[in-house]
DNA sequence: CAGACTTCGTTCCAATTTGAACCAAGTGAC
DNA sequence: GTCACTTGGTTCAAATTGGAACGAAGTCTG
């Protein structure tokens, strides 16, 4: 068999470097969060989600997609959530088969509780330790690297160089 | 209180990008080596950490620090491990306390054949959708996140805006 | 050497997470 | 309309995680 393309020093430290911000980081936040909110992140970010959508409310399948969660990850989490009286469900009326998540007030005034602490773990965490122009540069290639794991669903296929502008839209 | 910070249109959009990137690469390599080798991440990672420690070994705590994860986690995964004859432990001579989690020649066997794919999933999903510009910008920032949060368990306390020039050296 | 404190790993327990299996409901093709 | 196929969510079982509690060893003072 061909040898694989293994990587050379520069990719391995941008890998390495990857990996260790990543679990560093969730950790972190995960941590703020618990002791200072009591929320996991992923609640959390259900809350932010549900609480930027219009309505208030998403369908089960959407939330979980911008979660990058499971389907079954998702119920699970809404029905904590629901127990907690931050979130309901609601039928959805054009099809019976859909269930909205709803944020509810006490949801909404929980999260307005959380922010301020969890923005501030994440400028410690991620913002305030970069410059503007660094993290305008990691805000760049991961922007793609994530605009290309969501959209291809491609499988392994060679480069897929070409251009493909898209994105943008919600930044609010 | 004081209005807290918050994040502006960039820093938002960074922040995303990074939420969204690492959650999705992470699901990307967890699959890929599930499917094609068996190994969850975490395990995948032990392998490789042990297979490049001088003697194919390393102290349980140490290992748990590299991985970012907790010691029962790992305590949980080496047992998994050591079931399926890819690690052994193997107590520690200067410090009766201690325990070393050692690679086997079957571990380092499982790790050649599962390396090829997950280098190369890596790559689909993180290096070759980069410009090498790109990934080093990356890689830079990524790594001065990875290194202020490796040190500095600095607790919360306010902006660290100040001095604290710290870092720097090692910019490779 | 005693006494207080830290470190090392494991054990235990509760919380999550995920994929597979499922049921119910849309969608199409005939 | 009916049969096959896709979708949307939930349920279920199994794997993983992390923190707290522990017991056994180190380390440091006096």
């Amino acid at each position: 068999m061909t040898e694989p393309r293994w990587l050379d020093e520069h990719e391995k430290a941008a890998w390495i470097a990857f990996l260790s911000a990543t679990n560093l980081v969730n950790r972190k936040l995960e941590q703020q969060l618990k002791d200072d909110a009591g929320l996991s992140h992923t609640q959390y970010e259900v809350l932010v989600q549900l609480d930027a959508a219009p309505g208030g409310a998403l369908r089960m399948t959407e939330l979980a997609d911008r979660l990058v969660t499971s389907k079954s990850g998702l119920t699970y989490q809404i029905t904590q959530l629901e127990r907690a009286g931050l979130v309901f469900r609601r039928s959805c009326p054009s099809d019976v088969r859909g269930v909205f998540a709803e944020i509810t007030d006490q949801g909404r005034e929980v999260l307005r509780l959380a922010a301020p602490g969890h923005v501030e773990a994440v400028r410690n965490a991620l913002i305030d330790v970069l410059t503007p122009e660094q993290l305008g540069h990691v805000a760049q290639g991961l922007g793609e690297v994530a605009r290309r794991l969501r959209c291809g669903a491609k499988g392994a296929a060679a480069g897929t160089d070409a251009a493909d502008a898209a994105g943008a839209g919600r930044s609010g």
